[in-house]
DNA sequence: CCAGGTCAAGGGAGT
DNA sequence: ACTCCCTTGACCTGG
């Protein structure tokens, strides 16, 4: 089992280096691509220094942010101006996470629906899915769900089984690098998705499932945690299957938060029930919890 | 230079 | 009808 963790090394940012330098709507439409060009060389740069890190203190698992490329559901990659630099660093990147054996993945933000009944939202879905499997093939990565693309599914419209078919027909217009790359993971709220509904999707698509044991705390549906845990697992095939662990705020650290509220460090030991995975640790002081756990746990 | 208000997107949930 | 939340706090402005 290797532990990782999401977008933000905390020791790093600290010395400036951060690879989500973004911009709001107004200095995109004045500023235009080739100030979004220089954010994202500078982010690039950075996510090898990241990544290096990674390397120096023997972390196998990181999440790399989806704000790499500000905007860039508006634009191709390969039209900005500083793109063939870009690549260069990709390629240096995609070579140190093969040669250490790393796992990097991405996970697109909430408003990626590929269910959605408005044509317009899936159509912005299936560009920005494409664009983060395109990095990935940048990098030279295998194109496989161990360099994966999560996402959630992202809406019920009360009724989950037509969205779900929705889902199903709309992944057929993603590139076939997004669609080997795609996962699902298990929602938090009781209304959406878990474990069980996914493997509806698993079959028909082969799409994996990232289990989240925060999220299947808040919302079980009808089996064990074990058993849960066990489907989402045989929907990896070969790769070694990718999670999701996380202590709740409101147990650990301030009974005023919301149950779904991560804490800051891990307070539980990450059940295993004898099987071997990976983990997405998503705590707020992100790789110095993952450093913690480990001292702590092993 | 810094504190504080503001910031693309879809959908669900709580008020 | 409105606000907060989510994968992540960072950007920008006015003092």
């Amino acid at each position: 089992m290797e532990l990782g963790y999401a977008c933000i090394c905390t020791t790093l940012q600290k010395q400036k280096i951060t690879t989500n330098r973004g911009m709001i709507k107004k200095t995109f439409m004045s500023k235009g691509l080739d100030y979004a060009s220089e954010l994202s060389l500078l982010n690039v740069q950075d996510l090898e220094k990241v990544i290096q890190w990674n390397i120096d203190n023997d972390i196998k698992v990181f999440r790399i942010t989806s704000n790499l490329f500000p905007w860039m559901s508006e634009y191709e990659l390969t039209s900005l101006k500083d793109w063939s630099i870009i690549q260069k660093i990709f390629k240096r990147i995609g070579k140190k996470v093969l040669d250490s054996k790393m796992r990097v993945g991405f996970h697109p933000g909430p408003f990626n629906i590929l269910c959605s009944p408005k044509k317009e939202v899936v159509d912005k879905t299936i560009k920005e899915l494409d664009q983060h499997s395109f990095i990935l093939d940048t990098m030279g990565l295998p194109i496989s769900n161990k360099y994966k693309v999560n996402i959630h599914i992202g809406g019920a419209y009360g009724d989950k089984h037509s969205a779900m078919d929705r889902w199903i027909e709309n992944f057929q217009l993603l590139s076939n690098s997004t669609k080997k790359r795609l996962t699902l993971e298990n929602d938090d709220k009781p209304n959406m998705y878990n474990v069980q509904d996914l493997l509806y999707i698993h079959e028909k698509t082969n799409t994996s499932i990232v289990f989240d044991f925060h999220h299947y705390d808040c919302n079980p549906g009808n089996l064990s945690k074990k058993e849960s845990l066990e489907l989402a697992l045989c929907t990896w095939g070969d790769v070694k299957p990718m999670t999701h662990f996380s202590s709740s705020r409101k147990k650990y650290e301030d009974s005023s938060c919301k149950v779904v509220a991560h804490a800051d460090y891990l307070y539980d030991e990450i059940p295993t029930f004898g099987y071997d995975f990976d983990v997405v640790v998503e705590a707020k002081a992100k790789e110095q919890a993952v450093i913690h756990y480990l001292e702590k746990y092993h």
